[in-house]
DNA sequence: AATGAATGAGGGTTCATTCAT
DNA sequence: TATGAATGAACCCTCATTCAT
């Protein structure tokens, strides 16, 4: 009887949910979903290569229907990267909030951004598809972007300075790790054999290998 | 005598040929510019987004005399590919010829493919443009490329073996530093700050850092 | 009672939807309206000599809006010779149902089939493009074809058994008589002097008595 | 040794020959055959469906090549479309100077006809793409067509005055069997089971049957 | 809120044709 | 005489985008 009663409710709540969600949310979630389909095909398989009919049908609606969610093919490619942003954003923050070196910030960053990056949520980490962006969010994007990496090569000047990192180029370092990351939207998928906690646990480990001063 | 005189003559003639070069002669050099080309604007703006026309503009001829030279946008990307696979096997063979131990032989596979991408003959390393090719092509690419990646792989394991490298997963290790590598055509121009040697130092130093068992 | 009232329904909402037509029906109709012009052109000036533009042009749409009726202008040719083997198979069918004798079931099939190729549905056969079809095509069509050129030499057969048909060469016969048809598409307009009917009256007396046995 | 002089005339007669042939000779010989060539493949293959690429290959010679003997592609077909009238006006020649009665005429225009197309020579018979033919060419070739059709026309005239045929309706009648003559070319080989001769002697029966006055 | 239908722009490809050599 | 190389026009096809319903 609890049981019956529980499984009412369930699904008076999932349905009730369904109905009680205002517009303003359904709308949210929705283009959220477009988003997320969207951004994943893109870093699979290119901005250029995927149509949006293919995004259409991972959605069960019609191309058409797309364009109540957004303005723009276009617009979809420039909210993932402020999305993807926004994630490195927030990595960043963690990182210098709960680390105290500049290596142990680094290690943090890194965790945190490729934890993010693998997981479900993250999949839309498009950065790849930068040269696809028209001019004018070309131009926001990379200053982003740019921000994003000094942030990243302060925290190297920091472990310089505290003594924690040996003598790198911030900025070329910077980039190669970077590169590890993005790259990996390129092989990884959740089916394949090492899970996100593991591969960033390999890539802090090396990170650190390649870093830490002696 | 008549030797000498053969030989004099010989060189002659291949210095006249030189100058005039023969039909062949200049039907290669043209099919390599027109892949260089296509090769740099494919690694720059992508693949889709690089029309044939661009290209032609490029090389001052007409979309259609491409056609004479090869059978398809697709032969392009295709042959673009297995260039830049052909620098990797030279690096991974040079590696071995040369390098001692694994460790070693690591770091002149990464000092050698680094300075080879970045020379102007590597301009057209668009490993990113994986999934515009054609499944046939495809099949092909992957296959030599998981051969590459197998043979870095080895290489790990025989530095695990010989002490000079670390314990770390060579699967992802390589993963990670193939990011890197193949990143740097998203950011890496001849005009920039570092020369590709400098770069090359670099992360040779970053990977030895990284790698090196103490 | 009920019967009547549910068939006055019924005939009310089939008047209906004949004026408003349901989507599925707009679009059979229009795609049969597509295939028949195109049919009409390649058949007129042939397939290579037709463009899309020239038959959307005839449509009073783009020539991408035809992309949306069928996948190809390959499908369209295809589908023209389905078409125009359907009718051969009807006239088939309907000899063998409605004639005795073998003459009789040959003249027959001439008759109806003339009559169909000449009147405004069979505009579109367009049985003199079979090169323009693609490999896979021309096979299904060409097995199609063979398998009512053996139907027709059977019916021969027939007569020359039964007694009505006098000695004649029951292959080349079928093929010169097919020529005599299939030219017709070449020089037949609806406009001529000569109606359908009056050519299927010539064509059947001509045919009677080249075959007929005395 | 009368053997071996033989074999040095021989030898010497053909090398002469080739040689001592004027020019124009030469260029007439070569011309002839770029005409059967192509002309074979457009009553094959289609005008449209037939490349001049494939024409050259054919020949062993280039594209450009062609251009030193024709025009234009459309002369070729223009040549050939010409070439095949004068097949039927020589046919129509002999079988006028031949001939007593209209309906010998008759039979002699067919089997002189066929056996001039299925013979290597008329292997270029491509009377099917008249509508390939620009306005100009076309009114020509109309024009000797309509000639050809309406003597064929007062052969049958003739014999129903001179009572060997039987009424009919000559104008159908020349278009029923000019289709059975022309769609040959779209089922006839040299390789194929029935040869020139008896394809001719077939058809000559049937028109004899069809026509005959009893 | 979503769909069917249509459009326009752009890209890849073919091919007849030209021309210097 | 014949070739290699190049061109321009035309064509098929895709796709982002729009709009009435």
């Amino acid at each position: 009887m609890k049981k019956a009663s529980t499984a009412r409710r369930g699904r008076h709540a999932s349905a009730w949910k369904s109905v009680v969600l205002s517009r303003e949310q359904q709308f949210s979630l929705k283009r959220a979903a477009l988003l997320r389909e969207a951004g994943r095909a893109f870093s699979l398989r290119g901005y250029h290569n995927t149509s949006l009919e293919d995004v259409a049908k991972t959605l069960d609606v019609t191309k058409a229907a797309l364009y109540y969610y957004v303005k723009n093919k276009q617009e979809i490619l420039f909210e993932c990267h402020m999305l993807s942003l926004d994630f490195g954003d927030e990595a960043m923050k963690y990182c210098e909030e709960n680390g105290k070196t500049g290596l142990e910030k680094i290690l943090l960053l890194v965790d945190k951004y490729v934890r993010t990056i693998t997981s479900e949520m993250g999949s839309f980490a498009v950065l790849g598809e930068y040269y696809a962006l028209e001019p004018h969010n070309k131009a926001i994007v990379g200053k982003r972007r740019d921000k994003f990496d000094r942030a990243f090569r302060k925290l190297i000047a920091e472990g310089l300075s505290d003594g924690t990192v040996r003598a790198v180029d911030p900025k070329l370092t910077v980039f190669f790790f970077m590169g590890s990351i993005n790259w990996m939207t390129r092989w990884f998928t959740p089916e394949g054999s090492a899970s996100g906690e593991e591969i960033a646990r390999q890539l802090v480990d090396l990170v650190k290998g390649a870093l830490r001063a002696r």
